[in-house]
Parts: structure tokens; C-alpha cells; sequence
RNA sequence: GGGCGCUUAGCUCAGUUGGUCAGAGCGCCUGCCUUACAAGCAGGAGGUCGGUGGUUCGAGCCCACCAGCGCCCACCA
């Protein structure tokens, strides 16, 4: 039979008949099966009008600059797992994708490809070049959605925005001119962090700094007037052409005399003065430091305290302008070079030594950043870093994990003002207007018909744009409809959670926190979540700039997006990078497989119109009837698997959460629970028969949905063909734990019967037994021991390949056997051929030493008085059963051996 | 210069408030195509938890120092 599913590709059957379902999983059938079934049943759509509690989650928006990675993999899956987890759980559950237009690094794409043309921004003009990067964020944007869905993502594509889009330019206005309004953002001329590539202004945290092997040059100022000189360190020799002075240290004795007197710079022969200041650290070179107000920061500052002239030698692109004298038109690289020749020529070059510096360089293209004076936009910080310092301190937001709070905290308290114009084209607009005929500035919401002042209607817009991270920082909020008070804005912020990259705090989350409490009078989320970055095998960062970046399509091909997303989540450890690994993509392929496998066992063994099982009808069976050991076990062991993944997901432990998940379903359901069935489902009827085929459907049935926010195509693929409630997996509900079906004597008595048949298969193992052949077991038991036997009997039968077990008094004298231990007794296997004495005595030694070593730590701590005395009765009890049960087993095997060896 | 973190089986890592925690996956060795699964099944080997000292009846787990390694922030020419 052939079931058509609504709104699929109608090319891939979906098989129901048990016998033609395949032996391997195909993710790629599943997955183009389900994802359009999902989205078009809208079974992602928030309705803001809901009952139920809100979930909510704002994607942090990819850049448009390319294509996903798998850092987006990663993070995305995680918050899928979440997202997927609420929903079952039945919260009014919405995740909100988006895209980010991510200004300097997209108009670097753009100005790339025009490169290759042979063309520059300006060859096209600003409207031109504004068009073909729309165009651009169109393609990107429809890759990045394909790559979400593939991943099984479940989004709400109905909301989907993009940070340039209208509505969010009318949010980012409204925040610029609230913030100018209140004296938070201010225009000035200040030094900047200038990259001379993209030929704008770039922020603090855009200004990487590296490490660099340079030199210190020693560079001797003549005095003016006198044969006397003082000579200056420095590791930029062409920034001297800029000098304004030279400063020493006021309470340096060695320059005292000289503070006051003037300069004559060497090349340019300009006069500068000599003056005193504490920005000088006399133990550094010479104690005496050339001062360049235009092109260091600390000079700039020290500029301003002294008065010093500014002089800019170095332009926006990193030529030498023409103050530059003789230098002008050159590179900066060109002239450090000429001006280096040109001090040597004459003398002023008194020495030069290795010197390890941190230079600057742009984020987006590893221009070397020069800092530059010139007239920008900034926000005022302080005012508004202060409340989102608080709201972490206090408690109303928390870091998961925690330590990253130290990071936060580190950062917003040494925190600057924020540069937030970009000399792009790329970006949101400034919305300041500047009068061409009185010069009056207007920063307005909307765009200003004529001049307040004078009435002219000739208003020019700032050229400039907007750093990126402004527009992103609106996020949480400007997705909702802000400035407006929309429905969603009232149900869905604060969002539940923030899930992003930690290398993103600064830059993000912390802008959000800020924003978000300026603009909402509230914080944006109560907790933000921060995962690792995705390494490769050599642990290196996967970047696109580094071109070791994998695509996620290209993984999902070879293991299936399920594989890929169950990897990504359990390797995902708390705070830790996660080293990509093939080997582990391929162990959780066949993870996939053994679920197919499983489900098919069921379908394989499952009565036809066999109806749904609901959590009430086993209640209702354990409370009415006996059960058996098995399926009393393995609902318990159900039910606390489940238990334990809800309480690790809240705490955001995916790795606990997937391997309790997988050890539950693979170890625990299939190697033993479905062997255990084996024999009882051969029986075809009778009640343990009837029992069994319920408790199957039931624990598959909710295994699958707890497994189902990790690997979602998969479940829903099988949980369609098992007898089921409701439209999909993605809306039914999350298994929960309850106590009805906690049971510890089952599992105390299914633990012995699995020492009991790991004891055979151990000592069938050990002798090099075919363990294909069926053998009879003789069991040493007492009355006790021999009623629990009769429980197992089958299932032992079965498990241990045994085709008799006899219960007896005293193993009998005649005949080859091999001996064994158990919890529940000591047992032989029969043999029909001559046992090996020496090998069997082996294994018995071994045991018994090991056995003696473990009995000698434990008498060790119990004849400790003081261990006695201070540790809690409930320790010192549980020692002593140990000791008592080691004894016993030490016991038995001392007389084996020595029976073997008479 | 500040801050954060890491060092546990060959590899990648778990080890929550100190007392069955010395664990998992992969890899390795042995034997099996046992009618759900060879993307499988059964059995097994392997670590004095970086070093030293301390606190404690008891320490991968707490403290100090030492030795490696990594990351972040920073206006030292």
C-alpha cells in the first residue's frame, strides 16, 4: 500500500506495507517528503491571538554576504530542537527567521564582484550600486531560506523579515531621533578607526588587532638653536611628517630643561614645540615620544590637552596627502619607506630595533586600519550601557553559560562610544537633513519637505549609513511591527530566549540588551544562550574568509539532515567549541538507521488495524493486570529517559539530552526490550502477547516523539506508519514523565536477568562457544531464585541461546561443564567435548584477583574509624553491602577453582 | 597589561552540590551475515583523571603553586 501524502512530491512513494519499506533509511526521500507537508499544513504559523503561554525565538538573522555554514547549522539546530520541544510541549510557539543586510560585508561582496570587472563603487554611481545589491540580497536571501528548510527548520515563514526592509527602516528612524532627542546620539569631529579600503569609519570592535613582528625606530629631533637633539621612538616613522611635538613626561629629569624649547623636525623642517605630559612612559625607548595628533588616538587626545595643531599627512585611502610635503601622492606603505631612506641619508636615523606591535586591521577586508579625525555619528553609551549592566547583575537576564556574564560585564564597563555612521552606500540612511542654504541639521523621523529655519527646500540627506549592528540591535523588537504596539509585540516580547554565537556578544547581544531596555522600557529576553563555534578536524575556526568552510547541503547529502542535526547537538557540550567530525556524522547516520530498523521490527510484528495506545490505556493496564518484567521495565526505563531529557533541555544540555536519547533508544529499547519481545510476540496471542504489542506501540510511539525535536524528518517519517493520534509529530505532544510508570523492582529484577545472560554469553564468549549453538544450562538456585527464573525462562532461553535450563541442587559430577556466576546463582554450561582445565582456571584467577582488590579498598575504608565516625550512615552502610556482596561472589569463585584444579 | 577557559582511555569529549564515576562515542582486538538493522550482533583490552603540595574520614571534583595550551579585551609610541 502506498500512501499519498498532501502537499508532496507525489514521484517519492511512501510505503505503509511493512514488507516493502526499505532496510535502509533514505533521509533524502524523507526529507523532501515532510518539510513542504509541514510548511504548507502551517503547522509553524504563530497566532498571536492564541490561549496558550508564548515561545518565542527571533533567528539571529544570517548575513546576506553568502551562503549558511555550519556555525549556522549549529546554532539554528539548537534552537530548532528548542523551538520543536516548546511547540510539543504546546507552548504558542513562533521562531522568527530572518536575514541581515549586514552593510560593510555585503557591499564588500558586491564591491568584489565588480572588481572583476574592473570597476569601482563610483564608476556606477550610488543608485546603480544600490540596485545590484538588492538584486544580490535576493538570490542570497532565497539560498539561505532553501538551506533552512533542508535543515528541517521549523520556522514561521509567514513573518520572515529582512533588517532593511520599510518597516524595519521606520523602527531604526524612530530609535535614531528618539536617542538624538534625548541627547544620546551626537555628531562630531573625532579620530576614528578609518580603514582605507572601504573608505569608512569602522567601530572599536571592528578594529582587529593582531599581533605583528615590526620595528622600533630611533628617530633624533634636532633642537632648534642649539647642536642638541632628542631622539624619538617610534614604530611608524612615516606618521612623523604629522608631528606636532614632541612630549616627554613632566617629572622626567632628563628632559625637564628641555620642556618649552622647540623642534625643528627633520624633512619637513617644521618648528614643534617640546611639552610635558603623563601619556609618556619614560621607561619605554627614549622616554620621549613624537606626537601626531591627526593619526594616533592617544596623540589625538594629547593634541587636545596641549592645543597642538592637527596635521593630516595620511588621506582616506591611505595616500600621503599634500601636507605630506615631498611625500604627498605616495602610499602609506611607499612612504614609511622614502621617509626611513631619507633619515638615513641624513643622519636623523640613530637606530633601529625588532619590535613585536598590535596593528589594527579592518574586520571585513585586513586592511591595516589607520586611524583618521573626521566628522561621524556616535551614541553615547554610558547612559544606556548602565541599565544593561544591571539587568544581568540583577538577575532579569541570564547567560547560559554562566561565565560568559564575566565576559558582558568586562566589556560594558569599559565600554566607549559607539561610532555608528559608515561612509557606505550599503545601509540604512542617516536620517539627518542638512539645509543648502542656512547649513540648519534636521534629524527627523520622515523625510522633510523644506528648512524649519529658513524655509528652503533644498534639504540634503547625510550620505552616510548606519553600522550594521544599529538595525540588528532592534531586532528582538523592530521583527514585531515596533514603533507600532502590534499584537505580536505584546505576546512575543520579551522573546523567550536568545540563542546566538558567544563571538557575537559585543557585537549583538549586548546591543540588543541596550536597545531593547532604551526602546521597550524592558529586556529583550531573560536569557540569552551562547554555543561554541564549529571548528574543523585540525580545530581550526570554520570561516568562509578562511575558505575551510563546509556547506551544510553538501553534509546533508552524504548523512541526512537528521544525522547532521543530532551530531550538532550532542557534540554541542556546555560553552564548548565542537570539533566537526565525520566520524561522529556517520555514527549518528547509523543512529537514524537503527531507528528505521526498530519501528520496522514493529510493523513487521504488528496485527493489522492494530489502534493508537494512549498514555491512559497503559495506566489503566498496569493498574488492572499483571505485567510482564519486560514491559513493566522498559516503560520505566521510558519514562525516565523522558524525564531526563526535558529537565536537560531546559537546561539547554543538548549533549545530555541526545545521548540519554540515544543510549535509552539504542542500548536500553533495542538490545534489550525488542529481543526480549521476540519470544512472546511468536506466541500470536494470549494476554502477555496482546500486552506486549501495546507496550511496543506505546514506547515507539512516544520514543519517536522525544527524539522527534532532533530528528525530525525520521520521526515523522515513521511515526506516520505506526498507529498514531493527530495530523504530524510536529504538533503532537512532548512525552512527559509520570509516576505511574516508575517501577525499581522491575528494574532491579531486569538487571539481574541482564547479568544473568551476559554471565552465559561471557563464558560462552571466553571458551571460543559458536554462539549460534543452542546448549543446556544448569542452574544452581535456591527456591527463591528458582520462582524468579521461571519469569525469564523464555526470554533467557532465547537471549543466552539455550534450548533446556534444568534448575538443580548440586552440579552433578559426570560429564564436561563450564561454570559460570550470576546474581541469581552459579550455573554450568553442559559440553559435549573436553573443556580446557587451564583456561577455565585463567579466567577464574583473574576474576578472583580482581574481586580481592577491590574487597581490600573497601576493608581499607570500613576499618577507618574516623570514616566510621564522620561519613553519613547511608555511605557507610552501602560500603558495607558491597563488602558483604564482593565476599559472597569471592567465596563461590575460591571454591570452583579449587575444584577445577583437584 | 587585564580577563576567561582548558589539560580525564589511541582520538573527540561527559563527569551536575567532594562518597558504586573512573564513563560515552569513535578507533582497536576476538567471534558471528542469529528471519528489525553488517549503517548490524556478542564478547574484550585500554586511563595512578598535566605536575607538586594542601584541606578532608574520603578529591578528576575544593585550595595553593608549577608546567603546557587556547580564547577574549586593551589607546602604550
Amino acid at each position: 500500500m502506498i500512501r499519498q501524502i498532501p502537499n508532496s512530491d507525489a514521484n517519492i512513494p511512501f510505503y505503509m506495507d511493512p514488507d516493502q519499506i526499505p532496510k535502509t533509511y533514505d533521509a533524502r526521500a524523507a526529507e523532501q517528503r515532510w518539510y513542504p507537508f509541514w510548511e504548507e499544513n502551517r503547522f509553524f504559523v504563530a497566532d498571536p491571538d492564541s490561549e496558550a503561554e508564548p515561545f518565542c525565538i527571533v533567528m539571529p538573522p544570517p548575513n546576506i554576504t553568502g551562503s549558511l555554514h555550519m556555525g549556522h547549522a549549529l546554532t539554528n539546530s539548537l534552537q530548532d530542537v528548542i523551538i520543536r520541544w516548546r511547540r510539543m510541549q504546546g507552548f504558542n510557539t513562533l521562531w522568527l527567521p530572518g536575514t541581515d543586510h549586514a552593510g560593510i560585508g555585503t557591499q564588500n561582496v558586491i564591491e568584489r564582484q565588480l572588481a572583476e570587472k574592473n570597476l569601482h563603487r563610483k564608476d556606477i554611481g550610488r543608485e546603480k550600486f544600490e540596485q545590484i545589491t538588492w538584486e544580490w540580497k535576493q538570490s542570497a536571501e532565497q539560498t539561505i531560506h532553501y538551506q533552512l528548510r533542508k535543515l528541517g527548520y521549523s520556522c514561521d515563514w509567514t513573518r520572515v523579515a529582512f533588517t532593511m526592509e520599510p518597516r524595519m527602516s521606520r523602527a531604526v528612524n524612530e530609535v535614531f531621533v528618539r536617542l538624538y532627542e534625548d541627547g544620546l546620539i551626537y555628531r562630531g569631529e573625532y579620530i576614528v578607526n578609518w580603514c582605507p579600503r572601504c573608505t569608512t569609519a569602522v567601530s572599536d570592535l571592528e578594529a582587529q588587532h593582531q599581533p605583528e613582528q615590526g620595528k622600533l625606530y630611533y628617530i633624533r629631533y634636532p633642537l632648534e638653536g642649539s647642536g642638541e637633539s632628542v631622539t624619538v621612538a617610534t614604530t611608524r616613522p612615516e606618521t612623523m611628517l604629522g608631528d606636532t611635538a614632541v612630549a616627554v613626561h613632566p617629572e622626567d629629569e632628563r628632559y625637564a630643561p628641555l620642556v618649552g624649547k622647540i623642534i625643528r623636525l627633520p624633512l619637513l623642517s617644521r618648528k614643534i614645540p617640546i611639552i610635558a605630559d603623563t601619556l609618556v612612559q619614560r621607561e619605554f625607548g627614549t622616554g620621549a615620544v613624537k606626537i601626531t595628533p591627526a593619526h594616533d588616538p592617544n596623540d589625538y587626545q594629547a593634541g587636545l590637552r596641549h592645543q597642538l595643531p592637527q596635521v593630516q599627512v595620511i588621506g582616506e585611502t591611505g595616500t600621503m596627502t599634500v601636507a605630506a610635503g615631498p611625500y604627498a601622492g605616495l602610499s602609506r606603505e611607499a612612504a614609511r619607506r622614502r621617509v626611513l631612506e631619507d633619515l638615513r641619508a641624513q643622519g636623523f636615523l640613530v637606530r633601529e630595533e625588532a619590535h613585536t606591535l598590535s596593528v589594527a586591521h579592518c574586520q571585513r577586508c585586513n586592511t591595516v586600519i589607520e586611524p583618521l579625525v573626521s566628522t561621524q555619528w556616535f551614541v553615547k553609551i554610558a547612559p544606556l550601557a548602565q541599565p544593561a549592566i544591571e539587568a544581568v547583575e540583577s538577575g532579569h537576564i541570564r547567560f547560559i553559560p554562566a561565565n560568559y556574564e564575566k565576559v558582558y560585564f568586562e566589556w560594558m564597563r569599559n565600554i566607549h562610544d559607539w561610532c555608528i555612521s559608515r561612509q557606505l552606500w550599503w545601509g540604512h540612511r542617516i536620517p539627518a537633513w542638512y539645509c543648502e542654504a542656512c547649513g540648519r541639521m534636521l534629524v527627523t523621523r520622515n523625510t522633510p519637505a523644506r528648512c524649519p529655519q529658513c524655509g528652503n527646500e533644498n534639504l540634503l540627506q547625510d550620505p552616510d549609513v548606519l553600522d550594521t549592528w544599529f538595525s540588528s540591535g532592534l531586532w528582538p523588537f523592530s521583527t514585531f511591527g515596533w514603533p507600532d504596539q502590534t499584537s505580536e509585540l505584546a505576546v512575543f516580547y520579551p522573546n523567550s530566549v536568545m540563542m546566538t554565537g558567544f563571538d557575537i556578544i559585543f557585537f549583538w547581544v549586548a546591543r540588543m540588551i541596550m536597545m531593547g531596555i532604551y526602546c521597550m522600557k524592558e529586556v529583550p529576553f531573560p536569557l540569552v544562550f551562547l554555543n561554541g563555534l564549529v571548528r574543523n578536524e585540525q580545530k581550526q575556526k570554520m570561516s568562509k574568509s578562511k575558505g575551510n568552510a563546509v556547506d551544510p547541503l553538501e553534509i546533508i547529502d552524504q548523512y541526512g539532515a537528521d544525522a547532521v542535526r543530532f551530531t550538532l547537538a550532542v557534540m554541542s557540550g556546555a560553552g564548548t567549541d565542537i570539533v566537526f567530525s565525520t566520524d561522529r556524522m556517520i555514527g549518528y547516520r547509523a543512529f537514524a538507521n537503527k531507528i528505521w530498523n526498530a519501528v520496522r521490527f514493529l510493523l513487521i510484528n504488528l496485527p493489522d488495524q492494530t489502534p493508537a495506545v494512549s498514555r491512559e490505556e497503559i495506566k489503566r493496564m498496569l493498574a488492572a493486570s499483571p505485567v510482564s518484567i519486560a514491559n513493566l521495565w522498559i516503560l520505566h526505563r521510558l519514562n525516565s529517559a523522558v524525564r531526563q531529557v526535558n529537565a536537560y533541555l531546559e537546561k539547554f544540555r543538548f549533549d545530555e539530552a541526545g545521548n540519554t536519547l540515544y543510549h535509552f533508544f539504542w542500548h536500553e529499547l533495542c538490545d534489550w526490550y525488542l529481543e526480549l519481545t521476540k519470544p512472546v510476540l511468536a506466541q500470536k496471542q494470549g494476554p502477555d502477547y496482546h500486552q506486549t504489542v501495546k507496550v511496543l506501540v506505546y514506547t515507539l510511539d512516544n520514543s519517536l516523539r522525544a527524539l522527534h525535536p532532533v530528528m525530525p524528518f525520521i520521526t515523522e517519517d515513521l511515526w506516520q506508519r505506526l498507529p498514531h493520534q493527530g495530523q504530524s509529530i510536529c504538533i503532537a505532544s512532548y512525552p512527559a514523565a509520570d509516576k505511574a510508570f516508575e517501577n525499581q523492582k522491575a528494574e532491579e529484577e531486569l538487571n539481574e536477568l541482564i547479568d544473568f545472560v551476559t554471565a552465559v554469553r561471557t563464558v560462552r564468549s571466553e571458551n571460543n562457544l559458536d554462539p549460534a549453538r543452542k546448549m543446556v544450562l544448569e542452574l544452581l538456585a535456591g527456591k527463591e531464585s528458582r520462582q524468579r527464573l521461571e519469569s525469564y525462562r523464555p526470554a533467557i532461553m532465547a537471549l543466552a541461546r539455550l534450548n533446556e535450563i534444568r534448575t538443580v541442587d548440586a552440579f552433578a559430577e559426570n560429564g564436561n561443564r563450564l561454570k559460570g556466576f550470576s546474581e541469581i546463582g552459579p550455573f554450568a554450561l553442559l559440553l559435549d567435548s573436553t573443556i580446557d582445565v587451564k583456561t577455565e582456571a585463567e579466567r577464574l584467577k583473574k576474576e578472583i584477583q580482581k574481586l580481592e582488590e577491590e574487597i581490600e579498598r573497601h576493608s581499607a575504608r570500613l576499618s577507618n574509624e574516623e570514616f566510621l565516625r564522620k561519613a553519613p550512615p547511608k555511605v557507610v552502610e552501602g560500603a558495607r553491602e558491597k563488602q558483604s556482596e564482593l565476599s559472597e561472589k569471592l567465596k563461590k569463585f575460591t571454591v570452583e577453582l579449587r575444584r577445577l584444579e583437584q
